[in-house]
DNA sequence: TTGTAAGCGTTATCAC
DNA sequence: GTGATAACGCTTACAA
């Protein structure tokens, strides 16, 4: 009668070797995937792992081979459900490809000096930074620690040298869009982005000013967010329509589909106006709610299986320098 | 000259021992927090190893101590914007107590068995179980599997002896509500529901139908959608209100928020009816578009912090047993 | 193709 | 209060 794994006692290759007559090198071998050992070895220790219920331990592994298979996703915007899509969609990617994620919190207080050396302390293989909220300065404190091997800023950009960036074109993004409304007969646009800080995630918005201007010659109002939420939107636009209704914006362009989804309702239920019929909206992420009847958000999706691709591409170093993948423009109703 | 920390090379406890000109011991015993060691040993190891930047490899303790730390968040349902209030939460609260969280996505189909073995091979302390969709079948598979030291069942039921329960108190919650509505005046309740499969995660349903018929004696419709998402949710109430228009419900309590904005976008763009006039509408969890102008949702907080504190002192063994934490009934405007 | 020996960076045990 | 020594479970040489 076969014996029940034990889940008590630890099975290690050393048992799993003795129990199929080899040494633990050729346990280690079996559970390579190419590695050199006869089908005959590798099916035998097989049989025995599995009948003592052996898994390798990549703790141990990690430490003696000084690769650990592990990223750590650090992030810091959970307010936005396009985090959820992007979580998803990493994990899964990345475990299909026997990547793990450490997921930490970096709250907005501190920098990301405890966050990069949590990650480092437990020896990830890259560090990768999810978010909309730091600024560029963070990266400098990041890398000023220096203690991870690598670093990807994903979903955003950053022009830091010693940094990787993997992220839709936004300037592609925004220069559809921008045609889509200049097509669509808009004339006076304005811009909603979040927090104003110094840094490169304003991106999206020079890249429509710069296109929009090119494109009409026109200007291009700008109103900023106090945080990358709907409430901070609504207060934004809010503010901006009781300002100057005489002529007043006939397109709304917003940085993501959360603060766009918030200008809506800001139109809709503070100031009383029809969207699209007296402002249009666009947003940017196609989050699940965008697609609800209540908003059918005109918007760009991001091309996050590539991106998350092109991560466990850069992991394992079959790829160099940074990714920008173009994304889609999803028409729907509100532009 | 100060040497700065050279990231190329990793600066282990040897090196600050012999820095500080102490054992390796010594260097390990200052960075513990109730360790028998002199002020003045301590103080002169955390000088040295600040200077020459050292921080604990807690790969390498983990492998030492069998104790790691780090705990494996499993989870399927990245649908619901709750998982990202809940994920926001668990690894706040985790890391401030030095606990780190490794991310593990549960795809629908396989079971959780491969999940918990990527956990156990990383040797995680705990796994916690944070989802709605898998039934208790799932565990079973799950236990018997059995590599991880605790198993933790979070936000969600399970009758599973080896598991540990962490949840908010679903009868209270729900008795709330009925009261709440008996109050109110409504008279024809339906309960709309995710998924009818068979487990314990329809605790919120029974509870409500039991109480309501404790009190009014009348019977509650039910309802399932196929998802717990909103899509999935207009289509299950859509289907209900163009069965039975004669006698239609006057409220309908939803299983989460995510469902109850479903069926909110179902009853306005769909059925043109109006909320809460022609029909009421709550929701559980109070997710931050509940808030939202739009929706004004009537709804149930579950205690996230407490519920992260709880497991926390779980993972700690200063805990046993399962926890069930009150929440707080959040009236707004639907209902 | 397979086995042997020496690490990886820490903690546990037991002396001093 | 402090230090030596043996684990922890694996991988990386290198030798057979």
């Amino acid at each position: 009668m076969d014996k029940l794994p034990d889940p008590e006692v630890s099975v290690t290759a050393d048992d799993v070797a003795a129990a199929a007559g080899v040494s633990r090198w050729t346990v280690a071998r079996a559970f390579k995937k190419d590695a050199s050992i006869s089908p005959k070895s590798r099916d035998r220790v097989l049989t025995a792992a599995r009948r003592l219920g052996y898994a390798p331990d990549l703790l141990a592994a990690s430490l003696a081979s000084d690769r650990s298979n592990l990223v750590a996703l650090i992030t810091n915007d959970f307010n936005n459900p396009h985090k959820l899509v992007l979580l998803e969609r990493l994990t899964r990617i990345l475990s299909s490809h026997g990547w793990a994620t450490l997921l930490i919190h970096m709250s907005d207080s501190d920098d990301a000096s405890a966050a990069l050396l949590a990650a480092s302390q437990r020896r990830v293989d890259a560090a990768v930074l999810i978010g909309t909220r730091f600024d560029d300065s963070v990266l400098d404190t990041a890398l000023g620690a220096r203690r991870v091997k690598k670093l990807v800023v994903f979903a955003r950009y950053s022009q830091n040298p010693n940094t990787l960036t993997i992220a839709c074109d936004d300037i592609l993004a925004m220069g559809r869009i921008a045609d889509h409304l200049v097509e669509g007969g808009y004339r006076r646009p304005a811009f909603l982005a979040g927090p104003d800080t110094q840094s490169a995630k304003l991106h999206r918005k020079s890249a429509f000013i710069d296109h929009w201007r090119s494109r009409t010659g026109g200007d291009v109002a700008t109103v900023h967010a106090e945080a990358y939420d709907f409430g901070a939107a609504i207060e934004a636009v809010s503010l901006l329509f009781t300002g100057a209704m005489d002529n007043r914006p006939d397109v709304l362009v917003c940085e993501n589909d959360i603060l766009a989804i918030g200008a809506m309702d800001a139109l809709r239920y503070r100031l009383g106006l029809k969207v699209p019929e007296d402002v249009a909206v666009t947003g940017f992420d196609d989050i699940p709610l965008s697609l609800s009847p209540a908003y059918r958000l005109t918007t760009y999706r991001q091309p996050i299986t590539q991106m998350a691709e092109a991560l466990f591409e850069v992991l394992e170093g079959k790829r160099e320098g940074d990714v920008l993948l173009p994304g889609q423009f999803i028409p729907r109703d509100t532009a």
